[in-house]
DNA sequence: CAGTGGTCTAGACCACTGG
DNA sequence: CAGTGGTCTAGACCACTGC
């Protein structure tokens, strides 16, 4: 193709634009982004499983008729967000949970002793998994309607025998049809690693609150804990592609022999 | 000068080199990382004052004998750790606490109902500023030797009106010499931006461990709280250039009106 | 208008992986 | 060895800012 000498719009359109730019701007929007948005429409549609490799960048650039560089930049904005994973020599593959390298890439909490790095080997038991109608709360953070069905899972990790974490989770109906107790305890490895395989559902990133509070009753006695113990309140809702919100998350931690750990930039 | 074909060491050699590699490996360092160490030699020798701009990039090239590319690509990843802040037609600027657009860079606490980007008016309440000899604590977080002179400062926030923020400081005393509750107390502004221009202290990552835990009589009494409220106990290490640690800071958080906010991804 | 960062091309070569 | 990502060059043009 030949190179056109302007490309203020596009180059790329294969589909009606989604959004065409309304306001009185033209919405100059470079190569790499329209590149960018198409390879992300592929992995939203699922083109490549998470552990698949992608084509390559050449592969893309001839496909795209475009040279290597944008293709490349676009690649490395999607690495950076930890959709894709580059491997020199190897190839570009589909982020995944399901690594030992990156297992549980969303829990920050770590052992007061050992190093940050250390291995995750937490134990898991079910208490609960129930399908119910979702509450105005729970369907305005997971973006459905008030009444809409939801599943809800009720679980405690333990670290070293020691129970520390109790997790409630809420799922649309919709995407983890047949998600069971029975299910979910045969699993080993991460929740989320479950959520790519059996029902296509890739977690891409998560907002979530801190709180310190009390357990009620029932709480502390799971955790095994004095009422009167502060526990971290962690309140988790994660996204799939497109910021859309699939999950929702209240965890409490205890943090006697843990913190949470973030870094500032 | 004319491209050396290869350059597998370096191109851009100054000085005698750090790291020579001891170990059987070249260890190969593209053009773009020995741009980038240069760069950021300069910063820490402060051959630029926070929010001024450095070079334009081909100044950079030109200076350094390279293309635009590897200056460009050098500059990008400083931003990136925001280091840098880049102005499209404007040029490249040294960083800084002290822009209305980032202020409070490193404070995550968010009001419940306010949106998260809402200004943070606090209202800030120097209560002690001492100097003293380090504990083996102390000593082991700022990289210092115990019974070294550090600075405690001590300071209440308050929000609309409501104490939220009890913190302590330690400050190692040398860098920090002449730093006086008075002078913090004058002070409008982010406290990192006074450490900026007064002190020639940048603070560029930080670390946080958080727990939760309740307060003893004399912080229950600071934030006007029962004895038996929780409180988020945030522990932070502030770090310059090189990660090299300039600040322990243990603050309480009440979270009944704010919640800390973490992205992950 | 000049100067800055931002995008793109065409082509070359290097480093790493695996058959 | 071929294929992949990673680096670099030389040069062109675009978008944005401010004089």
């Amino acid at each position: 193709m030949i190179p056109t000498p302007t490309f203020s719009a596009s180059r790329l359109d294969e589909s009606p634009p989604d959004e065409p730019a309304r306001n009185g701007a033209p919405a100059f929007s470079p190569l790499y982004q329209q590149i960018k948005a198409l390879i992300l429409r592929s992995l939203r549609a699922g083109e490549w499983q998470p552990g698949e490799a992608i084509p390559s960048e050449l592969e893309f650039a001839a496909r795209f008729r475009v040279s290597q560089g944008p293709v490349r930049k676009a690649i490395d904005e999607l690495a950076a967000e930890n959709l894709l994973l580059r491997r020199q020599g190897k190839g570009t593959f589909v982020a995944t949970h399901a690594e030992r390298q990156v297992q549980y890439r969303f829990l920050r909490l770590i052992p007061n002793d050992g190093d940050p790095n250390s291995e995750v080997p937490a134990q898991r038991k079910i208490i609960d998994c129930r399908r119910l109608r979702s509450s105005a709360e729970t369907a305005r953070a997971l973006e459905l309607r008030t009444g809409d069905a939801v599943l809800q899972v009720r679980r405690v990790l333990s670290f070293d025998g020691q129970a520390t974490i109790l997790e409630d989770l809420w799922l649309p109906g919709g995407p983890f049809k047949g998600l069971t107790a029975e299910r979910l305890s045969a699993d080993q490895g991460p929740m989320y690693a479950l959520f790519e395989a059996e029902f296509g559902v890739r977690m891409v990133r998560a907002e979530e609150k801190i709180r310190a509070v009390l357990p009620d009753a029932t709480q502390s006695a799971l955790l095994h804990v004095d009422p009167g113990t502060p526990l971290l309140s962690v309140e988790r809702i994660a996204f799939t592609y497109d910021n859309h919100a699939i999950e929702l998350r209240r965890g409490l931690y205890r943090t006697d022999h843990h913190y949470y750990r973030n870094v500032l930039s």
